[in-house]
This record gives structure tokens, C-alpha cells and sequence, in this order.
RNA sequence: GCCGGGGUGGCGGAAUUGGCAGACGCGUAGCACUCAAAAUGCUAUGGGAGCAAUCCCGUGAGAGUUCAAGUCUCUCCCUCGGCACCA
């Protein structure tokens, strides 16, 4: 009998999907494992070969804890909002739910023929309405208390897209999706103050089992620093300016301050400025430009200086200049900082350009100072003073704390994360849940009229006017004010993609709860995700957004743990032959149903585990996938051949139980590449031993090897003649007596280089090794006419002879 | 510039965390089967010397610690990812 994959495979997914094994069990016996994969958007493209890889790996350790005995949730679903179904309805006049539809359909069958054992029952859409209402529930919250607001202000604006963005989604300047260079813009927007919980989100981080390299993005891009706001008074003016530094130890070298073109004194004071028209000309410059051009501009940095108003430096009281630079950020501190060109880099390359004093206070504790360059690190005052000779770490507290005294100076943390501008001008997202009432303002929605669902529109097409498509349909956007009855209009802008990610792992515990977001109880059983897989390029995005709306929904009472996603690990993409992504622009794409048909789903499956370390990007190689599939047909044709046979040979059993715990020990790990190497070199193993494999080691091969190709062991389960299903069986115990441990072979080496390899039983001493060395002639020969200096022996593995 | 990952055969990659470098797979070569090809099986496969047993060299470069270094320490080079005027 052959290994014939096409007549297994189909039979088998329709009997798991029949049958319900792989149904969500609750058995309170049992501890639960909650294993996630980061939800598609369904694309039109379907699905290539590189989704798959965290989709089989996730899969495995489903199956792996399954059969450990845990209560495994697994389950997937579809993060169906988005651009591209809306762009193809703005070509097509085809209703993006309509695609949408199509395209997970289609995703669903691909998932289907891998083997993919989801439980079915669990499966959400971001875009049903009965989902979407309480992403919507989520947001009138967020609105309760606070946390959302509308505002004006100049956001990140993509003119391809004509939608605004967020911080997150800007990347090098240009748009995270459409890669357009973004431009400002300033309309009323949804922001949302994930400030406000900038310090949770960062102490947090240290109790998650995450990848170190996402928890550094994070901290970085939520980017706190500790230092001081100072208070510096305006010479003959009752207004003063506060700016804050990390470097209050510099302040004996501040030489002149710099304002940020939006810092309001400009308005205030503009026409106490005698060079008001240069002033005003270089802000309209500075309010045109874009990122890019700023960035740019990093080596060449502009500014004027705000001639007739000075600044008096609190430490000192000296007279310092003031200027306007769009190198000092409005949304960053106060938006505006004291200049200190000796101990900065920025200030520096603004002063020598503008030939301003250079002041230098600072100096290294161990050389002496550069003065062709800025010194930015720590060292020792001088010229400061009765600061004189302190370093800076003290100085920052001395002066610190002075100028608090007089009320100059408090201590301050600062952030680089911004607010999240929450509001996109586009169709095809959750509706706001706001209405703006002309008597009232805004007013939110009650809780029982959700959801509020998405009109059907004639035209998808943005209007790029900063107004979402959704302000053309009158009957939709004119209702009358829920407080007053009076005249009201909906709230056009709608959600971002990202929103109905935030919280979506809750509702698959209780995916048809009409009446709550999630049940108490169910959330407490299931909560957190034990482990969540998906790529890196959601660090600052996905992952920060939903740990913001978990953290918030944990203080209202909805969750009780703090953390949604306790283990992450990244899936590393997989490459196009030639080593570039996988895109269908580049025509490099594998289809996963063409690999289907040409070998198998387990073929698949084992090769893409195979390939290479889990979380690192690799190239598809075709050759490799022969191999694996070579690999399914010997260990076929084996075990076949082997399968009547009754006992295993000692040997063949130690082994077994060694695969057993190699096995166990790496899929815990995710080291996935090198289970595949231990079931081959097993194979290989057996395959020498033929007459010794036997009926146990069969089964318990067929076992650990079943998460990996699960056709084909449960095929093989079945020829073996069980009636039992394979997925339901017990992941069988490591047998730590059954592994030999009395042949040992013991290396050998005379000055760190190997001469021998002897076989000794394990445990014996020092002397009886060196002993058992002394009769090889191999050994002996190096031996000879020398003197041993010293014998290590690690018991069980080497001997090292030291002679002279 | 700063932060993080990495550099091992012709290729993808192993190496119990300091203890046999190159597991496993691919590729390549030779042989077998075949009219032939594919498929399959067997053998070899880091470099060098040697008929051979065997020996020497070898994990980006250089130094160091150690009985022993791919693994630890220092200096440097290259590469991939992230952030980047955040005061």
C-alpha cells in the first residue's frame, strides 16, 4: 500500500468537521490553553504559502496541548474592514460585504485543506454588526470617561488614500499601506489619550513572556523621559516661557532658547516682535512643510531669531536670545527648549550656523574636552558656580531642587507616544457612535441604539475634502438630537482598521452574547492568551493599540487581567524563491492549494516547519519540499512494512523515548525546524533496524508525529487497526528507564584535540576511564615519552589527557 | 547617530548553553534499476596532504580567558530589522 495523500486527506477533514473533534472543550478537570493566531484580513489574493507558517505552527501546539489533556481554545475569525475591499467597491460598485464574503469563503476552504483545526463554532467577523456593536459599546466607554475627544489639529493626512492616519501608520514619512508621502492637515478628529496610559504600558511590558525586540520598539516609541520644566520669565514682560530638558546639569551653558513655530507666545506676543514679518513668513514656511522635508532638513537646520523680546536664565540671570526653529517639535515637552550648543548636537549645529556662544560647563572625567564638538554625555561642572565640580547626576538633582524652591523648576516625565487619532474619512469601518447636536454639541449614543450600522452609499468614493463618504446620505447623517429632539447630524468619520483588532480575542470566548461584550465568567476562565503568533510588523500598532483598549476595559471591570497576550512569539516571513517578498505586484507568490494538490497538506505542513528557525524570514525552496515529501513516503512504506511486527528491541525503545523527550521538550520551545530533524533521523534510525520496530514504538512514533502530519498519522492509526481517533489520544509519557545509559561513548581527548572515542558504561570514575584510555593504542601513541600534567574528566561525555 | 537581531560547507540550517563543529534536509558526483528518462535505492560529499592508516587547517577579522571557545571577554568589520531633530 502507497502513501496516497489525495485519498486520505479529504476523507479525514471531513470526518474531524463532522464529528466535531476539534469543538472547544470545557472540562474543569482540566487547565485551559488559549492558543491565537493574529486574525486575517480576507484578501481577495487568498492566502500564499508564507500565511501559513504561523497558522501550522499555532495548529500544532493546539493539537500537542490538546492531547496533553488541556481545555484548548483555538479559534480564528476575519479583521474585515479595510482599504482594499473598499477600493475594488469603488471600482467595481460591488458592496465591499459582498467580497468580503467571497474572499473568506475562499480563505476558509484553504484553511480547511491544511488540516487547520479551528473550532469552527468560535468564528467572528469585525464587520457583522453584532461584532461591531460593541467595538462600537467600546468606544461610548472610551467617550464616558474621557478618553476620546474630538480636536483640531494638524494630523497626518494621505492624499492616496484621503483618509488621516495615525502616528503609527506613518513610516519614514510616507503611508504604512499605500506608501504616498503624507502631508499635514488640519481637521476635527476622534483622538483617543493612550497618554494617558503611557506608564502602565510600559511597566507592564517587563511581566510579558515577548519577544525582546518587541517590548524594546514599544518602550521606545512610548519614549519616556525624566527631567525638569523650568520656568524662564521674559525680560521686561510679565509672560514667561517653560521648557523642559533631561540635562538641567547644562544650564550654566544655555546661550539663547528656541520656540517651536506653533508655541503660542508667537501669537500672544507677535506684536511686541520687531521682526514681525520675517517671523511670520518663516512660520508660514514651517506650517508647509512635510515630514520628509524636515527630516531632510536635519543636517541644515533654519530658525529665526525674535528680535526685541529676550529671556532672563533663572540659574544666572543673563540676558539669552530667542528664536523660532521648526527643528524644536510643538507637540513634543512645552514645545519649546532651552539651547545649550556645548552639551547638544541639535544646538550645536544651530549655533555654529547662526554664530551663536558656545559655552562649555561639562567636562569629561577622564580626557579633556573637544572643543570642535558638542560633549553630550555626563561629567564634571565647572564655570557653574557653586555647582562647581559635581557630576552631573548630582548636579541635575542640586539645581534641580534650587530652582524649585524659588518656583522656577518641577520635576517632569515626558513621552514621545502621542494621542491616537482615531477617525478615518473613509466608508468601509465602524460607524462613530456620536451625534453633534447644534444646541447640545456632542452627544454619544445610547448603549440600547446600538449598533449603529453602516448605510448603504451609491458611491465609495472618498471625497477627499476631509469629510468621509457617509456626510452625502442625508436620511442617514440628519436625525434629531437624543437630549433635545432639536435638529442633530451624525458623526461621518469612521473607524480604523485597527479597532476591531483591539479586543477581538475576547469575543471568541463568547462569540454570540447578545447582551454582554464577553461573559464574566467565560473571561475569567480563558483569560489571557497563553500564547499569540503573528508577525513583527505589528509592534507598535496592533499589539500597543489592544494592550491600551484591554488596560482600559480592565479598569471598567470588563477583564480582570491586565495583559491580554501573556506569551508572543513572531512568525519570520516566508521569502519568494528569489529571496524578495511574496506580493502578487512581483508575481513571486505560491499558492498553498497548488502545493495541496502537487504533494500533500502534511507535506506542506512538515516542510514549512521544517525550512528553518520559526521566527526567522526564509526563502520557499521547491527542492526542500521533495525532501520533506520523500521523507512522508519512506516513513510510509516503514511503518507498512514494519506494522506486524510485536516487540521493539531494547535499543529501538531507548531511542523512541529519547525522540519522545526531544520532541516534547522542543515543540514547547517552537523549535519546530528541529523536531522534523529528530522524527528524520529517527526514520533513518529504524529504517536500519527493521526487524526491531516494533508495534509500541510504532504507536508512539505515529503519536508525536501526528501534530506535525496529521493525515497521515491518523491514517496510519487507523491501519494499525485502532478505532480510536488519533487527535483525542493522550501525548504519551517520557519513559526516562527505558533509555540505555550503559553504552556510552566517551571522547577522548590528549591537549584538547580528539584521538579516540571509547566505549565505557556510564558512571564509572576518573581513574577507570583514564584506565580504559591507557589501553588504546590510539590514545597511547600521544602519550608516549610524556609527562600527564592534569586529567579532566566531565563523566559520561570527555576525558581530556594534559601531558607535556 | 541610537536600540535590537545576526555572520558556521555549494545552499537552508544543527550543536544538550563552555565539552566530538557541520546533525537533518537540499544540491552535487559515482554506481544500481531502466531501451531511455523520471522516480527509487546504495556510496561519497568542509578545505588541504597521503595508496592508506592517519595528520594538519577550519565557525566574519584580530587579540584574550580556559585543560577545552561557534559558544565567554575586549577591539574591529560586514549585514538585516526598528527608531530617528523627542531637548
Amino acid at each position: 500500500m502507497k502513501y496516497e495523500p489525495k485519498k486520505i486527506e479529504q476523507n479525514w477533514q471531513k470526518f474531524w468537521e463532522d464529528n466535531k473533534i476539534f469543538k472547544t472543550k470545557e472540562d474543569p478537570q482540566n487547565p485551559k490553553y488559549y492558543v491565537l493566531d493574529m486574525f486575517p484580513y480576507p484578501s481577495g489574493l487568498g492566502l500564499h504559502v508564507g500565511h501559513f507558517k504561523g497558522y501550522v505552527a499555532t495548529d500544532i501546539i493546539a493539537r500537542f496541548k490538546r492531547m496533553q489533556g488541556f481545555n484548548v481554545l483555538h479559534p480564528i475569525g476575519w479583521d474585515a474592514f479595510g482599504l482594499p475591499a473598499e477600493n475594488f467597491a469603488i471600482k467595481t460598485g460591488i458592496h465591499p460585504s459582498i467580497t468580503t464574503a467571497k474572499n473568506i469563503a475562499n480563505i476558509k476552504k484553504q484553511m480547511q485543506i491544511a488540516g487547520l483545526s479551528y473550532d469552527w463554532e468560535k468564528e467572528i467577523n469585525s464587520t457583522d454588526a453584532d461584532y461591531y456593536k460593541w467595538t462600537q459599546w467600546i468606544f461610548l466607554k472610551l467617550y464616558e470617561k474621557g478618553l476620546a475627544y474630538k480636536k483640531l489639529l494638524p494630523i497626518n493626512w494621505c492624499p492616496s488614500c484621503k483618509t488621516g492616519l495615525a502616528n503609527e501608520e506613518v513610516v519614514d514619512g510616507a503611508c504604512e499601506r499605500c506608501g504616498s508621502l503624507v502631508t499635514k492637515k488640519e481637521i476635527e478628529q476622534w483622538v483617543l489619550r493612550i497618554t494617558e496610559y503611557a506608564d502602565r504600558l510600559l511597566n507592564d511590558l517587563d511581566s510579558l513572556d515577548w519577544p525582546e525586540k518587541i517590548k524594546e520598539m514599544q518602550k521606545n516609541w512610548i519614549g519616556k523621559s525624566i527631567g525638569w520644566e523650568l520656568i524662564f520669565k521674559l525680560k521686561n514682560k510679565k509672560e514667561e516661557v517653560a521648557v523642559f530638558t533631561t540635562r538641567v546639569d547644562t544650564l550654566f551653558g544655555c546661550t539663547y532658547a528656541v520656540l517651536a513655530p506653533e508655541h503660542d507666545l508667537l501669537k500672544k506676543l507677535i506684536n511686541d516682535i520687531e521682526n514681525k514679518e520675517d517671523v511670520l513668513n518663516y512660520l508660514d514656511q514651517a506650517k508647509n512643510k512635510s515630514d520628509v522635508e524636515r527630516i531632510s532638513e536635519v543636517k541644515d537646520k533654519t530658525g529665526v531669531e525674535i528680535k526685541g523680546l529676550s529671556l532672563i536664565n533663572p540659574i544666572n540671570n543673563q540676558e539669552i536670545k530667542i528664536f523660532v526653529a521648526d527643528y524644536v517639535l510643538g507637540h513634543y515637552g512645552t514645545g519649546a527648549v532651552m539651547a545649550v550648543p556645548a552639551h547638544d548636537e541639535r544646538d550645536f549645529d544651530f549655533a555654529k550656523k547662526y554664530n551663536l556662544p558656545i559655552k562649555y560647563v561639562i567636562k569629561p572625567k577622564d580626557r579633556e574636552l573637544d572643543f570642535e564638538q558638542a560633549f553630550v554625555d555626563d561629567g564634571i561642572l565647572f564655570d557653574s558656580a557653586d555647582f562647581d565640580n559635581l557630576d552631573s547626576e548630582q548636579a541635575r538633582k542640586k539645581i534641580g531642587e534650587k530652582l524649585k524652591n524659588q518656583g522656577l523648576a518641577k520635576e517632569k516625565i515626558n513621552y514621545k507616544l502621542r494621542d491616537w487619532v482615531f477617525s478615518r474619512q473613509r466608508y468601509w469601518g465602524e460607524p462613530i457612535p456620536i451625534i453633534h447636536c447644534e444646541k447640545c454639541g456632542i452627544v454619544p449614543l445610547a448603549e440600547k441604539d446600538l449598533p449603529l450600522k453602516l448605510p448603504e452609499v451609491e458611491k465609495y468614493e472618498p471625497t477627499g475634502t476631509g469629510e468621509s463618504p457617509l456626510s452625502a446620505i442625508s436620511e442617514w447623517v440628519n436625525v434629531s438630537c437624543p437630549k433635545c429632539n432639536g435638529p442633530a447630524k451624525r458623526e461621518t468619520n469612521t473607524m480604523p482598521q485597527w479597532a476591531g483588532s483591539c479586543w477581538y480575542y475576547l469575543r471568541y470566548l463568547d462569540p454570540k452574547n447578545e447582551k454582554e461584550l464577553v461573559d464574566k465568567n467565560k473571561e475569567k476562565q480563558w483569560l489571557p492568551v497563553d500564547l499569540y503568533v503573528g508577525g513583527a510588523e505589528h509592534a507598535v500598532l496592533h499589539l500597543l493599540y489592544a494592550r491600551f483598549w484591554h488596560k482600559f476595559l480592565f479598569d471598567i471591570g470588563v477583564v480582570s487581567t491586565k495583559e491580554p497576550f501573556q506569551k508572543l512569539r513572531n512568525v519570520g516571513l516566508i521569502l519568494a524563491q528569489d529571496g524578495q517578498k511574496m506580493s502578487k505586484s512581483k508575481g513571486n507568490t505560491v499558492s498553498p492549494d497548488q502545493i495541496v494538490d502537487e504533494y500533500s497538506a502534511d507535506t506542506l505542513r512538515v516542510y514549512e516547519m521544517f525550512m528553518g528557525p520559526f521566527d526567522q524570514a526564509i526563502a520557499w525552496n521547491p527542492q526542500g519540499l521533495k525532501g520533506v515529501f520523500r521523507f512522508l513516503n519512506k516513513t510510509w512504506d516503514l511503518l507498512i512494512e514494519s506494522k506486524e511486527n510485536k516487540d521493539s528491541s531494547e535499543l529501538v525503545i531507548s531511542e523512541t523515548e529519547k525522540l519522545i523527550k526531544k520532541v516534547t521538550e522542543d515543540i514547547e520551545k517552537m523549535k519546530f525546524n528541529t523536531c522534523v530533524a529528530f522524527f528524520m533521523e529517527y526514520i533513518n534510525f529504524v529504517f536500519e533496524h527493521k526487524k526491531d520496530f516494533g508495534r509500541e514504538a510504532i504507536k508512539k512514533f505515529i503519536l508525536i508525529f501526528s501534530p506535525f502530519a496529521p493525515h497521515f498519522c491518523e491514517q496510519i492509526w487507523e491501519l494499525l487497526g485502532n478505532n480510536s481517533i488519533l487527535a483525542l489520544q493522550p501525548w504519551p509519557e517520557i519513559n526516562n528507564e527505558l533509555i540505555i545509559k550503559n553504552k556510552i561513548i566517551l571522547v577522548v581527548q590528549v591537549n584538547g584535540k580528539v584521538r579516540d572515542k571509547i566505549e565505557i558504561s556510564g558512571g564509572i570514575s576518573k581513574d577507570q576511564a583514564l584506565e580504559k584510555c591507557q589501553q588504546s593504542e590510539r590514545v597511547v601513541q600521544w602519550l608516549r615519552n610524556k609527562e600527564i600534567k592534569e586529567v579532566v574528566y566531565v563523566p559520561d561525555k570527555i576525558i581530556n589527557i594534559v601531558v607535556k
